[in-house]
DNA sequence: TCAAAAGTGTTAGATTTACACCCATGA
DNA sequence: TCATGGGTGTAAATCTAACACTTTTGA
Protein backbone atom coordinates (compact mmCIF):
# COMPACT_ATOMS: atom_id res chain seq x y z
CA UNK A 1 0.00 0.00 0.00
CA UNK A 2 2.84 2.35 -0.30
CA UNK A 3 3.28 2.97 -4.09
CA UNK A 4 -0.27 3.72 -5.13
CA UNK A 5 -2.23 4.73 -2.45
CA UNK A 6 -3.65 8.18 -4.18
CA UNK A 7 -5.19 5.84 -6.20
CA UNK A 8 -8.63 4.10 -6.43
CA UNK A 9 -8.86 0.56 -6.34
CA UNK A 10 -11.87 -1.73 -8.01
CA UNK A 11 -13.21 -4.67 -7.84
CA UNK A 12 -12.18 -6.92 -10.74
CA UNK A 13 -13.92 -9.95 -11.74
CA UNK A 14 -13.40 -12.49 -14.68
CA UNK A 15 -16.58 -14.13 -16.51
CA UNK A 16 -15.94 -17.34 -18.54
CA UNK A 17 -17.92 -18.18 -21.72
CA UNK A 18 -18.63 -21.90 -22.14
CA UNK A 19 -18.69 -23.49 -25.25
CA UNK A 20 -19.83 -26.96 -26.53
CA UNK A 21 -21.25 -28.98 -28.94
CA UNK A 22 -23.53 -31.35 -29.04
CA UNK A 23 -23.17 -32.71 -32.67
CA UNK A 24 -25.42 -30.49 -34.68
CA UNK A 25 -25.14 -26.82 -32.74
CA UNK A 26 -22.72 -24.85 -30.73
CA UNK A 27 -24.14 -23.89 -27.45
CA UNK A 28 -22.96 -22.13 -24.48
CA UNK A 29 -23.63 -22.79 -20.84
CA UNK A 30 -25.76 -19.69 -19.15
CA UNK A 31 -27.34 -19.63 -15.27
CA UNK A 32 -29.41 -17.81 -13.10
CA UNK A 33 -27.18 -15.04 -11.31
CA UNK A 34 -27.29 -16.58 -7.62
CA UNK A 35 -26.96 -12.86 -5.76
CA UNK A 36 -27.49 -9.30 -5.95
CA UNK A 37 -27.90 -7.51 -7.89
CA UNK A 38 -29.35 -9.19 -10.93
CA UNK A 39 -30.17 -12.34 -9.05
CA UNK A 40 -32.28 -14.49 -11.05
CA UNK A 41 -31.41 -12.94 -14.52
CA UNK A 42 -29.48 -15.27 -17.30
CA UNK A 43 -25.76 -14.75 -16.48
CA UNK A 44 -22.36 -16.03 -17.52
CA UNK A 45 -20.35 -17.31 -14.68
CA UNK A 46 -17.93 -15.44 -12.74
CA UNK A 47 -15.73 -14.24 -9.78
CA UNK A 48 -13.78 -11.90 -8.06
CA UNK A 49 -9.85 -12.04 -8.80
CA UNK A 50 -8.46 -12.32 -5.42
CA UNK A 51 -4.88 -11.14 -4.29
CA UNK A 52 -3.40 -14.18 -4.34
CA UNK A 53 -4.46 -15.34 -8.39
CA UNK A 54 -3.33 -14.17 -11.42
CA UNK A 55 -6.84 -12.87 -13.93
CA UNK A 56 -5.81 -16.37 -15.52
CA UNK A 57 -5.90 -18.16 -12.40
CA UNK A 58 -9.06 -16.80 -11.21
CA UNK A 59 -10.41 -17.51 -14.63
CA UNK A 60 -9.12 -21.13 -14.27
CA UNK A 61 -10.65 -21.45 -10.88
CA UNK A 62 -13.98 -20.15 -11.66
CA UNK A 63 -14.07 -22.36 -14.91
CA UNK A 64 -12.56 -25.24 -12.57
CA UNK A 65 -15.60 -24.71 -9.71
CA UNK A 66 -18.35 -24.25 -12.60
CA UNK A 67 -17.11 -27.57 -14.84
CA UNK A 68 -15.26 -29.70 -12.54
CA UNK A 69 -13.06 -29.95 -15.68
CA UNK A 70 -9.52 -28.14 -15.71
CA UNK A 71 -6.89 -27.92 -18.53
CA UNK A 72 -9.93 -26.81 -20.81
CA UNK A 73 -8.42 -24.50 -23.70
CA UNK A 74 -9.38 -20.81 -22.39
CA UNK A 75 -8.51 -18.03 -23.99
CA UNK A 76 -9.12 -14.42 -22.82
CA UNK A 77 -11.68 -12.27 -24.69
CA UNK A 78 -10.92 -8.79 -23.16
CA UNK A 79 -10.99 -6.36 -20.06
CA UNK A 80 -14.74 -4.90 -19.74
CA UNK A 81 -14.72 -1.62 -18.18
CA UNK A 82 -17.67 0.77 -18.36
CA UNK A 83 -18.44 2.50 -15.63
CA UNK A 84 -21.97 1.43 -15.08
CA UNK A 85 -21.69 -1.73 -16.31
CA UNK A 86 -22.46 -3.61 -12.99
CA UNK A 87 -25.91 -2.18 -11.86
CA UNK A 88 -24.34 -2.72 -8.23
CA UNK A 89 -21.45 -1.14 -8.11
CA UNK A 90 -18.11 -0.29 -10.18
CA UNK A 91 -16.44 -3.77 -11.12
CA UNK A 92 -14.13 -4.41 -14.28
CA UNK A 93 -14.28 -7.48 -15.51
CA UNK A 94 -12.48 -9.96 -17.56
CA UNK A 95 -14.00 -12.24 -19.86
CA UNK A 96 -12.67 -15.75 -20.94
CA UNK A 97 -14.10 -17.94 -23.12
CA UNK A 98 -13.07 -22.08 -22.79
CA UNK A 99 -14.25 -24.70 -24.92
CA UNK A 100 -15.20 -28.02 -24.00
CA UNK A 101 -16.54 -31.42 -24.91
CA UNK A 102 -20.19 -31.43 -24.11
CA UNK A 103 -20.01 -35.17 -22.60
CA UNK A 104 -17.59 -34.19 -20.55
CA UNK A 105 -19.53 -32.14 -18.39
CA UNK A 106 -21.27 -33.76 -15.86
CA UNK A 107 -25.61 -33.39 -16.57
CA UNK A 108 -25.74 -34.00 -12.82
CA UNK A 109 -23.42 -30.93 -11.86
CA UNK A 110 -24.98 -29.32 -14.43
CA UNK A 111 -28.71 -29.21 -13.31
CA UNK A 112 -27.34 -29.16 -9.13
CA UNK A 113 -25.95 -25.28 -10.79
CA UNK A 114 -28.95 -24.81 -12.31
CA UNK A 115 -27.18 -24.54 -15.93
CA UNK A 116 -28.72 -24.83 -19.04
CA UNK A 117 -27.21 -25.21 -22.52
CA UNK A 118 -28.29 -22.29 -24.70
CA UNK A 119 -27.80 -22.73 -28.43
CA UNK A 120 -25.57 -19.80 -29.60
CA UNK A 121 -28.32 -18.40 -32.24
CA UNK A 122 -30.59 -18.30 -29.14
CA UNK A 123 -29.03 -16.45 -26.66
CA UNK A 124 -31.73 -14.46 -24.13
CA UNK A 125 -30.53 -10.92 -22.87
CA UNK A 126 -28.09 -11.61 -20.15
CA UNK A 127 -26.87 -9.82 -16.90
CA UNK A 128 -24.83 -6.65 -17.52
CA UNK A 129 -23.13 -6.67 -20.34
CA UNK A 130 -22.58 -10.24 -20.60
CA UNK A 131 -24.21 -10.37 -24.32
CA UNK A 132 -21.75 -8.16 -25.99
CA UNK A 133 -18.71 -10.44 -24.19
CA UNK A 134 -20.46 -12.97 -25.63
CA UNK A 135 -20.55 -11.32 -29.25
CA UNK A 136 -16.80 -10.58 -28.76
CA UNK A 137 -15.67 -14.09 -27.81
CA UNK A 138 -17.42 -15.89 -30.65
CA UNK A 139 -15.74 -13.41 -33.18
CA UNK A 140 -12.75 -14.44 -31.81
CA UNK A 141 -13.29 -17.77 -31.12
CA UNK A 142 -14.37 -17.64 -35.62
CA UNK A 143 -11.39 -16.45 -35.97
CA UNK A 144 -9.15 -18.58 -34.28
CA UNK A 145 -10.97 -21.98 -35.50
CA UNK A 146 -9.96 -20.68 -38.97
CA UNK A 147 -5.74 -21.29 -38.53
CA UNK A 148 -5.39 -23.60 -35.22
CA UNK A 149 -7.14 -26.64 -34.33
CA UNK A 150 -9.32 -25.49 -31.21
CA UNK A 151 -12.12 -28.06 -32.73
CA UNK A 152 -10.72 -30.68 -30.72
CA UNK A 153 -11.28 -29.35 -27.35
CA UNK A 154 -14.80 -29.47 -28.66
CA UNK A 155 -15.10 -33.17 -29.75
CA UNK A 156 -14.75 -36.28 -28.09
CA UNK A 157 -11.12 -38.32 -28.63
CA UNK A 158 -12.24 -39.98 -31.48
CA UNK A 159 -14.32 -38.16 -33.96
CA UNK A 160 -15.88 -39.07 -37.54
CA UNK A 161 -14.92 -36.31 -40.57
CA UNK A 162 -18.77 -35.71 -40.53
CA UNK A 163 -18.93 -34.62 -36.80
CA UNK A 164 -15.93 -32.22 -37.47
CA UNK A 165 -17.72 -30.70 -40.59
CA UNK A 166 -20.52 -30.30 -38.39
CA UNK A 167 -18.85 -28.52 -35.61
CA UNK A 168 -17.17 -26.50 -37.99
CA UNK A 169 -20.11 -25.24 -39.68
CA UNK A 170 -21.82 -24.61 -36.49
CA UNK A 171 -18.79 -22.50 -35.52
CA UNK A 172 -18.82 -20.33 -38.22
CA UNK A 173 -22.01 -20.67 -39.32
CA UNK A 174 -22.31 -21.66 -42.77
CA UNK A 175 -22.31 -25.11 -44.91
CA UNK A 176 -18.98 -25.97 -46.12
CA UNK A 177 -18.71 -28.76 -49.14
CA UNK A 178 -18.15 -32.14 -47.93
CA UNK A 179 -15.22 -32.97 -50.65
CA UNK A 180 -13.23 -29.49 -50.25
CA UNK A 181 -13.79 -30.03 -46.91
CA UNK A 182 -12.12 -33.66 -46.76
CA UNK A 183 -9.74 -31.98 -48.95
CA UNK A 184 -8.36 -29.57 -46.43
CA UNK A 185 -8.43 -32.22 -43.65
CA UNK A 186 -6.46 -34.73 -45.71
CA UNK A 187 -3.70 -32.06 -45.49
CA UNK A 188 -3.36 -31.52 -41.82
CA UNK A 189 -1.11 -33.96 -41.00
CA UNK A 190 -2.21 -33.82 -37.15
CA UNK A 191 -5.51 -35.00 -38.29
CA UNK A 192 -4.92 -38.91 -37.64
CA UNK A 193 -7.45 -41.60 -39.15
CA UNK A 194 -7.17 -44.60 -36.78
CA UNK A 195 -8.17 -47.60 -37.65
CA UNK A 196 -11.19 -47.89 -35.90
CA UNK A 197 -15.02 -47.76 -36.86
CA UNK A 198 -17.80 -45.52 -35.56
CA UNK A 199 -21.01 -47.15 -35.66
CA UNK A 200 -23.52 -45.52 -34.15
CA UNK A 201 -23.77 -42.85 -36.58
CA UNK A 202 -24.45 -44.55 -39.90
CA UNK A 203 -25.27 -47.95 -41.04
CA UNK A 204 -22.11 -48.35 -43.43
CA UNK A 205 -19.72 -46.57 -40.05
CA UNK A 206 -17.41 -43.74 -40.50
CA UNK A 207 -14.27 -43.84 -39.99
CA UNK A 208 -12.80 -42.73 -36.38
CA UNK A 209 -9.90 -39.46 -36.35
CA UNK A 210 -7.88 -38.56 -33.24
CA UNK A 211 -6.13 -35.12 -33.23
CA UNK A 212 -2.07 -35.75 -33.14
CA UNK A 213 -0.65 -33.08 -30.67
CA UNK A 214 2.61 -34.39 -31.00
CA UNK A 215 2.51 -33.65 -35.05
CA UNK A 216 0.84 -30.42 -34.58
CA UNK A 217 3.45 -29.12 -32.27
CA UNK A 218 6.20 -30.07 -34.55
CA UNK A 219 4.15 -28.16 -37.24
CA UNK A 220 5.49 -24.90 -38.24
CA UNK A 221 3.05 -22.98 -36.89
CA UNK A 222 3.28 -24.72 -33.61
CA UNK A 223 1.29 -23.48 -30.65
CA UNK A 224 -1.72 -24.73 -28.93
CA UNK B 1 -20.00 -0.88 -1.03
CA UNK B 2 -23.30 -3.34 0.05
CA UNK B 3 -23.07 -6.44 -2.81
CA UNK B 4 -19.19 -7.28 -2.97
CA UNK B 5 -18.15 -6.19 0.15
CA UNK B 6 -16.83 -9.64 0.75
CA UNK B 7 -13.94 -9.39 -1.95
CA UNK B 8 -11.35 -7.15 -2.30
CA UNK B 9 -10.22 -4.74 -4.31
CA UNK B 10 -6.91 -4.22 -6.72
CA UNK B 11 -5.69 -1.18 -8.79
CA UNK B 12 -6.51 -1.05 -12.22
CA UNK B 13 -4.09 0.80 -14.72
CA UNK B 14 -3.93 1.11 -18.37
CA UNK B 15 -0.92 1.37 -20.39
CA UNK B 16 -0.53 2.84 -24.06
CA UNK B 17 1.25 1.67 -26.72
CA UNK B 18 1.92 4.37 -29.21
CA UNK B 19 2.63 3.67 -32.84
CA UNK B 20 4.11 5.95 -35.35
CA UNK B 21 5.84 5.70 -38.93
CA UNK B 22 8.56 8.05 -39.65
CA UNK B 23 8.43 7.39 -43.50
CA UNK B 24 10.91 4.61 -43.10
CA UNK B 25 10.35 2.37 -40.01
CA UNK B 26 7.35 1.69 -37.54
CA UNK B 27 8.43 3.30 -34.01
CA UNK B 28 6.53 3.13 -30.67
CA UNK B 29 6.81 5.52 -28.02
CA UNK B 30 8.75 5.04 -24.68
CA UNK B 31 9.74 7.16 -21.99
CA UNK B 32 11.81 6.81 -18.56
CA UNK B 33 9.55 5.87 -15.55
CA UNK B 34 9.04 8.57 -13.53
CA UNK B 35 8.19 7.30 -10.74
CA UNK B 36 8.74 4.01 -8.31
CA UNK B 37 8.99 1.52 -8.25
CA UNK B 38 11.03 1.15 -11.55
CA UNK B 39 12.01 4.83 -11.40
CA UNK B 40 14.19 5.58 -14.58
CA UNK B 41 13.23 2.32 -16.73
CA UNK B 42 12.30 2.73 -20.16
CA UNK B 43 8.49 1.98 -19.96
CA UNK B 44 5.01 2.70 -21.43
CA UNK B 45 3.21 5.44 -20.15
CA UNK B 46 0.26 4.76 -18.46
CA UNK B 47 -2.30 5.89 -15.83
CA UNK B 48 -4.63 4.46 -13.26
CA UNK B 49 -8.07 3.93 -13.77
CA UNK B 50 -10.19 6.15 -11.46
CA UNK B 51 -13.63 5.63 -10.05
CA UNK B 52 -15.51 8.07 -12.73
CA UNK B 53 -14.14 6.81 -16.00
CA UNK B 54 -14.27 3.98 -18.20
CA UNK B 55 -11.14 1.54 -19.06
CA UNK B 56 -11.89 3.36 -22.40
CA UNK B 57 -11.98 6.66 -20.94
CA UNK B 58 -8.95 6.35 -18.83
CA UNK B 59 -6.33 5.17 -21.92
CA UNK B 60 -7.89 8.15 -23.97
CA UNK B 61 -7.49 10.55 -21.28
CA UNK B 62 -3.45 8.90 -20.47
CA UNK B 63 -3.32 9.11 -24.49
CA UNK B 64 -4.26 12.59 -24.49
CA UNK B 65 -2.30 13.52 -21.57
CA UNK B 66 0.88 12.17 -23.58
CA UNK B 67 0.08 13.40 -27.18
CA UNK B 68 -2.23 16.78 -26.11
CA UNK B 69 -4.17 14.86 -29.57
CA UNK B 70 -7.66 13.37 -29.20
CA UNK B 71 -9.80 10.80 -31.37
CA UNK B 72 -7.13 8.71 -32.69
CA UNK B 73 -7.08 5.61 -33.45
CA UNK B 74 -7.10 3.06 -30.13
CA UNK B 75 -7.71 -0.67 -29.66
CA UNK B 76 -7.37 -2.66 -26.86
CA UNK B 77 -4.52 -5.29 -26.75
CA UNK B 78 -6.17 -7.50 -23.80
CA UNK B 79 -5.93 -7.74 -19.72
CA UNK B 80 -2.69 -8.58 -18.03
CA UNK B 81 -2.75 -9.64 -14.09
CA UNK B 82 0.02 -11.67 -13.14
CA UNK B 83 0.19 -11.48 -9.59
CA UNK B 84 3.61 -10.09 -9.36
CA UNK B 85 3.69 -8.39 -12.73
CA UNK B 86 4.06 -4.80 -10.78
CA UNK B 87 7.74 -4.57 -8.58
CA UNK B 88 5.58 -2.65 -6.35
CA UNK B 89 1.92 -3.68 -5.63
CA UNK B 90 -1.12 -6.01 -7.31
CA UNK B 91 -1.94 -3.63 -10.29
CA UNK B 92 -3.87 -5.00 -13.40
CA UNK B 93 -3.53 -3.48 -16.57
CA UNK B 94 -5.26 -3.07 -19.44
CA UNK B 95 -3.27 -2.42 -22.21
CA UNK B 96 -3.96 -0.54 -25.35
CA UNK B 97 -2.24 0.79 -28.51
CA UNK B 98 -2.98 3.44 -30.57
CA UNK B 99 -1.76 4.96 -33.73
CA UNK B 100 -0.45 8.63 -34.87
CA UNK B 101 1.18 10.41 -37.50
CA UNK B 102 4.26 11.27 -36.25
CA UNK B 103 4.35 14.58 -37.28
CA UNK B 104 0.96 15.42 -36.02
CA UNK B 105 3.61 14.95 -32.71
CA UNK B 106 4.53 17.61 -31.25
CA UNK B 107 8.26 17.59 -30.92
CA UNK B 108 8.65 19.76 -27.72
CA UNK B 109 5.81 17.71 -25.94
CA UNK B 110 8.08 14.88 -26.85
CA UNK B 111 11.30 16.26 -25.27
CA UNK B 112 9.74 17.83 -22.15
CA UNK B 113 8.55 14.56 -21.42
CA UNK B 114 11.94 12.52 -22.02
CA UNK B 115 9.80 10.61 -24.53
CA UNK B 116 11.54 8.73 -27.30
CA UNK B 117 10.83 7.05 -30.43
CA UNK B 118 12.09 4.20 -30.91
CA UNK B 119 12.21 1.30 -33.91
CA UNK B 120 9.82 -1.67 -33.55
CA UNK B 121 12.68 -3.73 -34.41
CA UNK B 122 14.93 -2.48 -31.44
CA UNK B 123 13.29 -2.15 -28.46
CA UNK B 124 14.80 -2.04 -25.03
CA UNK B 125 14.30 -4.39 -22.01
CA UNK B 126 10.56 -2.10 -20.31
CA UNK B 127 9.43 -2.07 -17.03
CA UNK B 128 7.46 -4.76 -15.61
CA UNK B 129 5.41 -7.05 -18.24
CA UNK B 130 5.71 -4.09 -21.52
CA UNK B 131 7.72 -6.00 -23.87
CA UNK B 132 4.76 -8.75 -23.01
CA UNK B 133 1.97 -6.07 -24.41
CA UNK B 134 3.80 -4.81 -27.17
CA UNK B 135 4.72 -7.82 -28.51
CA UNK B 136 0.61 -8.98 -28.23
CA UNK B 137 -0.05 -5.74 -29.70
CA UNK B 138 2.18 -5.68 -32.71
CA UNK B 139 0.28 -8.81 -33.49
CA UNK B 140 -2.90 -7.53 -33.23
CA UNK B 141 -2.09 -4.34 -35.90
CA UNK B 142 -0.45 -6.90 -37.75
CA UNK B 143 -3.73 -8.77 -38.35
CA UNK B 144 -5.51 -5.31 -38.56
CA UNK B 145 -3.78 -3.62 -41.16
CA UNK B 146 -4.65 -6.12 -43.33
CA UNK B 147 -8.90 -6.27 -43.32
CA UNK B 148 -8.89 -2.48 -41.86
CA UNK B 149 -7.71 0.04 -43.26
CA UNK B 150 -6.06 1.89 -40.26
CA UNK B 151 -2.59 2.84 -42.08
CA UNK B 152 -4.36 6.45 -42.82
CA UNK B 153 -4.06 6.75 -39.03
CA UNK B 154 -0.05 6.75 -39.39
CA UNK B 155 0.44 8.67 -42.15
CA UNK B 156 -0.55 12.60 -42.96
CA UNK B 157 -3.66 13.09 -44.46
CA UNK B 158 -2.36 13.21 -48.52
CA UNK B 159 0.24 10.57 -49.02
CA UNK B 160 1.89 8.82 -52.03
CA UNK B 161 1.56 5.14 -53.17
CA UNK B 162 4.93 4.77 -51.88
CA UNK B 163 4.87 6.00 -48.34
CA UNK B 164 1.52 4.01 -48.30
CA UNK B 165 3.41 0.84 -49.56
CA UNK B 166 6.71 1.48 -47.01
CA UNK B 167 3.91 1.94 -44.17
CA UNK B 168 2.38 -1.69 -44.81
CA UNK B 169 6.18 -3.14 -45.20
CA UNK B 170 7.39 -1.40 -41.86
CA UNK B 171 3.78 -2.97 -40.07
CA UNK B 172 4.23 -6.63 -41.41
CA UNK B 173 8.16 -6.62 -41.82
CA UNK B 174 8.43 -7.92 -45.15
CA UNK B 175 9.32 -6.06 -48.66
CA UNK B 176 5.90 -6.76 -50.76
CA UNK B 177 6.22 -6.35 -55.01
CA UNK B 178 5.30 -2.91 -56.15
CA UNK B 179 3.20 -3.19 -59.28
CA UNK B 180 0.74 -6.18 -56.85
CA UNK B 181 0.76 -3.44 -54.22
CA UNK B 182 -0.52 -0.90 -56.23
CA UNK B 183 -2.53 -2.84 -58.08
CA UNK B 184 -4.50 -4.22 -54.60
CA UNK B 185 -4.90 -0.62 -53.82
CA UNK B 186 -6.65 0.37 -57.28
CA UNK B 187 -9.50 -2.27 -56.02
CA UNK B 188 -9.75 -0.03 -53.02
CA UNK B 189 -12.50 2.65 -53.71
CA UNK B 190 -11.92 4.49 -50.45
CA UNK B 191 -8.54 5.40 -51.30
CA UNK B 192 -8.70 8.08 -53.93
CA UNK B 193 -6.15 9.83 -56.11
CA UNK B 194 -5.98 13.76 -55.58
CA UNK B 195 -5.14 16.18 -58.26
CA UNK B 196 -2.11 17.22 -56.05
CA UNK B 197 1.50 15.87 -56.72
CA UNK B 198 4.09 15.51 -54.22
CA UNK B 199 7.67 17.32 -55.64
CA UNK B 200 9.41 16.39 -52.36
CA UNK B 201 10.09 12.88 -52.71
CA UNK B 202 11.15 12.62 -56.34
CA UNK B 203 12.59 15.00 -59.27
CA UNK B 204 9.49 13.55 -60.84
CA UNK B 205 7.05 13.75 -58.61
CA UNK B 206 4.26 11.58 -57.31
CA UNK B 207 0.64 11.46 -56.91
CA UNK B 208 -0.93 12.78 -53.46
CA UNK B 209 -3.85 9.91 -52.77
CA UNK B 210 -6.21 10.54 -49.64
CA UNK B 211 -8.62 8.42 -47.52
CA UNK B 212 -12.02 8.36 -48.32
CA UNK B 213 -13.91 7.60 -45.32
CA UNK B 214 -17.72 8.55 -46.59
CA UNK B 215 -16.40 5.69 -49.12
CA UNK B 216 -15.15 3.44 -46.46
CA UNK B 217 -18.05 3.63 -44.27
CA UNK B 218 -20.29 2.76 -47.68
CA UNK B 219 -18.63 -0.35 -47.69
CA UNK B 220 -20.02 -3.93 -47.10
CA UNK B 221 -17.20 -3.77 -44.50
CA UNK B 222 -18.23 -0.82 -42.82
CA UNK B 223 -16.52 -0.57 -39.39
CA UNK B 224 -13.25 2.41 -38.28
C1' DT C 1 -34.57 -53.70 -51.15
C1' DC C 2 -34.06 -49.37 -49.78
C1' DA C 3 -32.96 -45.47 -46.84
C1' DA C 4 -29.14 -43.08 -44.82
C1' DA C 5 -24.73 -41.59 -44.16
C1' DA C 6 -19.74 -42.43 -45.92
C1' DG C 7 -16.61 -41.77 -49.13
C1' DT C 8 -14.29 -40.08 -53.34
C1' DG C 9 -11.91 -36.43 -58.27
C1' DT C 10 -12.18 -33.27 -61.70
C1' DT C 11 -12.73 -28.91 -63.80
C1' DA C 12 -13.44 -23.84 -64.18
C1' DG C 13 -12.74 -19.68 -62.12
C1' DA C 14 -10.53 -16.57 -59.08
C1' DT C 15 -6.66 -15.03 -56.76
C1' DT C 16 -1.89 -14.48 -56.07
C1' DT C 17 2.71 -14.14 -57.39
C1' DA C 18 6.68 -13.22 -60.24
C1' DC C 19 8.80 -10.34 -63.15
C1' DA C 20 11.30 -5.61 -66.23
C1' DC C 21 11.06 -1.64 -68.55
C1' DC C 22 9.92 3.34 -69.76
C1' DC C 23 8.94 8.09 -67.83
C1' DA C 24 9.65 12.67 -66.03
C1' DT C 25 12.51 15.79 -63.91
C1' DG C 26 15.98 18.45 -61.11
C1' DA C 27 20.59 18.63 -60.30
C1' DT D 1 22.77 13.71 -69.39
C1' DC D 2 22.04 10.97 -65.88
C1' DA D 3 20.48 9.40 -61.41
C1' DT D 4 16.28 8.91 -58.88
C1' DG D 5 11.95 7.47 -57.74
C1' DG D 6 7.18 7.01 -60.33
C1' DG D 7 4.47 4.44 -62.90
C1' DT D 8 2.58 0.44 -65.63
C1' DG D 9 0.75 -5.17 -67.69
C1' DT D 10 1.06 -9.98 -68.56
C1' DA D 11 1.53 -14.79 -67.86
C1' DA D 12 2.15 -18.82 -64.78
C1' DA D 13 1.03 -20.90 -60.68
C1' DT D 14 -1.76 -21.64 -56.89
C1' DC D 15 -5.86 -21.80 -54.45
C1' DT D 16 -10.83 -22.05 -54.10
C1' DA D 17 -15.35 -23.44 -55.36
C1' DA D 18 -18.69 -26.06 -57.64
C1' DC D 19 -20.44 -30.22 -58.54
C1' DA D 20 -22.75 -36.09 -58.38
C1' DC D 21 -22.32 -40.54 -58.05
C1' DT D 22 -21.03 -45.19 -55.76
C1' DT D 23 -20.57 -47.88 -51.43
C1' DT D 24 -22.04 -50.23 -47.33
C1' DT D 25 -25.23 -52.13 -44.34
C1' DG D 26 -29.04 -52.38 -40.82
C1' DA D 27 -33.75 -52.22 -40.71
Amino acid sequence: MTFYKDHSKVWVSVDVIIFGFDEQKLKMLIGRRQMDPGRGEWSLYGGFVSADESIDEAAEHTLEKLTGLNNLYMRQVGAFGAIDRDPGERVISIAYYALINVKDYDEHLRKERGLEWVDIQEIPPLYSDHNLMVKQALKKMRQKIKTEPISFRLLPQLFTLTQLQRLYEAVIGEEVDKRNFRKRIKDMDFIEKTPLIDKKSSKRGAALYRFNKKVYSEDPNFKL
